[in-house]
RNA sequence: GGCCCGAUGGCUCAGUUGGUUAGAGCGCCGCCCUGUCACGGCGGAGGUCGUGGGUUCGAGUCCCAUUCGGGUCGCCA
């Protein structure tokens, strides 16, 4: 019969030695020094512990046992003579008297070495997570995750948030990504959705009187992936405050994240309250994106006035960003990299030249530049040693471009980037609406529950495009952590939202008829944000996979390889939901 | 859906302007080793080079198509 173990592997000291005890854990190798001498390595969860085999009986229990075996060692703990300081354990070792083993491991070979697995093909890693996991350096991800997700719980209880639960089974949402629909059994042809987010059920809970909300809410949605974007589903810190202003949601987060950042993340030290607050439009022409990483102190400069009639093709007419890096001593090799790095990140081209340090402008697009030389100097600043990276286009894609430019220059190239840290800015000052690409017509920027700031009057009165919304994003590191806002609780400014964009009172209705409804019985004004668990915890844990900090992950095209999802159903499965499958007509050749 | 990168023993990778029998480390198997701890030594097994065409006297290498994986743009209120 199985016999409880009396310590774990990472227990034992030399306090313990001559004490009896039975360990349980993973056989994982055998250093085997002789015919009856070999010192076996047992692991569990918590750690490691050696067992010395020096008799012809022992030797023998383990004939035939592969590694990668769970085993039952019982014994008598023994000083070792030679000790290993790196190890907790290390100065002990357990000598057997009895050794079972508890479940086989029936294979010789695995699909990759258990503390190598990091290395392994990440597809094969997947379908064999359960060994994948087995590794002391993957495993460790998944227990952060835990003590970060537990932090975050007792913090946002210490600042009065109630968890509260909100259905997975809902109603598909009008806006947004696309949902994951669940067929209706009891109801032919209807169809649940997913939550992409508890958004309108929170606003709910605030219309109720429920103060203070927070949940660590899955949430689900049909787009692809990307390295920082789990497909399918992902968790967020959601919340929402009643009563509340942006300010009163930022001093919750700056107060509950940098705590939790600082005591688990791989960098010690994370951005004290108030953390900096830059408008969109600055973000764009300071940094060249919406979620800037403050550790690059690097920043954008207009010039298009100075390289106007240059002769050089892609800077006519156009917006052209740059970014100036003093005492640059990276190669022409480092500087084609990071101009390859840029046009794979953006699909757009970067450019460059460098003032050298006799004074001449040398590389890249300089000898465009030779009839101006003083004047592109002045007009940029520059001093012998900078280089300078330029992106042009029109005004948006310059300014996203130049800002990949830096971000990229910032970590490839020492000097203007101090890494060591959690660097924590809002977003704030979003515009309300903006031209639709598309359709060319008026369209909501981000979501048509925020508050547009000066209410009723602005929205009667301003340039849609000059009206801002009570909108913020959360950005840590260059990673955008969240969106937030206050909301739109007022009915009357929400028709009057809404007509701005071409819809009316029997739009907003039909779209939001609970949230709406209840908004015509007395609403508090509220605000909440969503932070991503998922991203908080990769930027904790330094990761630069969302899937090194999920316990069982997807693949990038929304499969689970290991389980086998998704998987086509029995028929009567599909008939009891009333369901027709209609497969895609395959491609002509 | 577009673009970029990749696919060679169980794992990670090398493989020259196309050239004879495709290599290494780790792992695995066998033998040796009485204090190892990334143990060591000797020997061994294991590869239709993702798949299908093509060019060529000859293809892992060049061309085309295709599958799969990753990154990225679109997308993600």
């Amino acid at each position: 019969m199985f016999q409880s173990r009396t310590h774990t592997c990472n227990e034992l000291r030399l306090s313990d030695a001559g004490k009896t005890v039975t360990l349980v854990g993973w056989y994982e190798n055998m250093r085997k020094v002789s015919k009856n001498l070999g010192f076996l390595i047992l692991r569990d969860f918590y750690g490691t512990t050696q067992a010395v085999i020096e008799t012809e009986e022992m030797m023998a229990r383990l004939s035939g046992v592969n590694t990668e075996s769970t085993l039952s060692i019982t014994g008598v703990v023994r000083e070792r003579s030679s000790k290993n300081p790196n190890l907790p354990t290390g100065e002990i070792e357990v000598v057997p008297t009895d050794i079972q083993v508890l479940g086989r491991c029936r294979y010789n070979e695995l699909p990759f070495e258990i503390n190598r697995s990091k290395e392994a093909d990440e597809n094969t890693r997947l379908k064999y997570r359960y060994l994948d996991l087995r590794n002391p350096a993957v495993k460790e991800r998944i227990v952060l995750r835990c003590n970060v997700v537990a932090e975050l719980r007792k913090s946002m209880m210490e600042h009065g948030f109630l968890e509260i639960t909100t259905p997975i089974l809902t109603c598909s949402s009008p806006e947004g990504a696309r949902d994951y629909l669940v067929p209706s059994r009891n109801h032919p042809g209807k169809f649940y959705a997913l939550p992409q987010a508890p958004q309108q059920f929170k606003q709910l809970l605030m219309t109720s009187g429920f103060d203070r909300y927070f949940q660590i809410a899955p949430c689900f949605r049909d787009e692809d992936a990307r390295a920082d974007r789990s497909p399918g589903e992902f968790y967020q810190l959601d919340m929402e405050m009643a009563f509340a202003s942006q300010d009163d949601v930022f001093a919750v987060l700056e107060d509950v994240l940098p705590p939790i950042f600082a005591k688990y993340g791989v960098y010690r030290t994370a951005s004290s309250a108030p953390f900096k607050r830059i408008s969109y439009h600055d973000a764009m022409e300071i940094y060249g994106s919406d979620k800037p990483d403050l550790r690059i102190d690097l920043t954008l400069q207009d010039a298009a006035a100075c390289m106007e009639g240059c002769g050089f093709g892609p800077f006519e007419g156009q917006t052209v960003k740059a970014v100036v890096f003093s005492d640059f001593k990276g190669s022409r090799k480092v500087i084609d990299k990071i101009c390859a790095d840029v046009e794979v990140q953006t699909g757009n081209k970067a450019y460059w030249f460098r003032l050298d340090e006799n004074g001449e402008l040398v590389g890249g697009i300089s000898k465009f530049l030779a009839d101006r030389k003083d004047a592109v100097i002045e007009a940029l600043s520059l001093k012998p040693g900078d280089f300078v990276g330029l992106a042009a286009g029109k005004k948006l894609v310059a300014q996203k471009t130049a800002g990949v430019l830096r971000k990229v220059l910032g970590n490839t190239v020492e000097g203007h980037m101090n890494k060591e840290c959690y660097e924590f800015c809002w977003i704030v000052d979003f515009p309300m609406y903006e031209i639709g690409e598309e359709s060319g017509k008026l369209e909501f920027c981000h979501n048509p529950f925020s508050m547009p700031q000066g209410g009723m009057k602005d929205l009667t009165e301003k340039d849609p495009l000059d009206i801002y919304a009570y909108q913020y994003d959360l950005v840590c590191n260059g990673v955008e952590l969240s969106s937030g806002a206050v909301r739109n609780h007022d009915p009357e400014i929400m028709v009057k939202a809404f007509e701005l964009v071409g819809l009316g009172e029997d739009d907003v209705k039909a779209k939001f008829p609970a949230m709406y409804n209840a908004f015509c019985y007395g609403a508090p004004p509220h605000a909440g944000i969503a932070p991503g668990v998922d991203r908080m915890v990769m930027l904790i844990a330094g990761e630069e996979s969302i899937r090194e900090i999920i316990p069982f992950p997807m693949n990038k095209t929304a499969q689970d390889v290991m389980m086998g999802a998704p998987a086509e159903v029995d028929p009567q499965q599909l008939k009891d939901v009333h369901i027709q499958v209609v497969m895609p007509e395959k491609k002509e050749q």
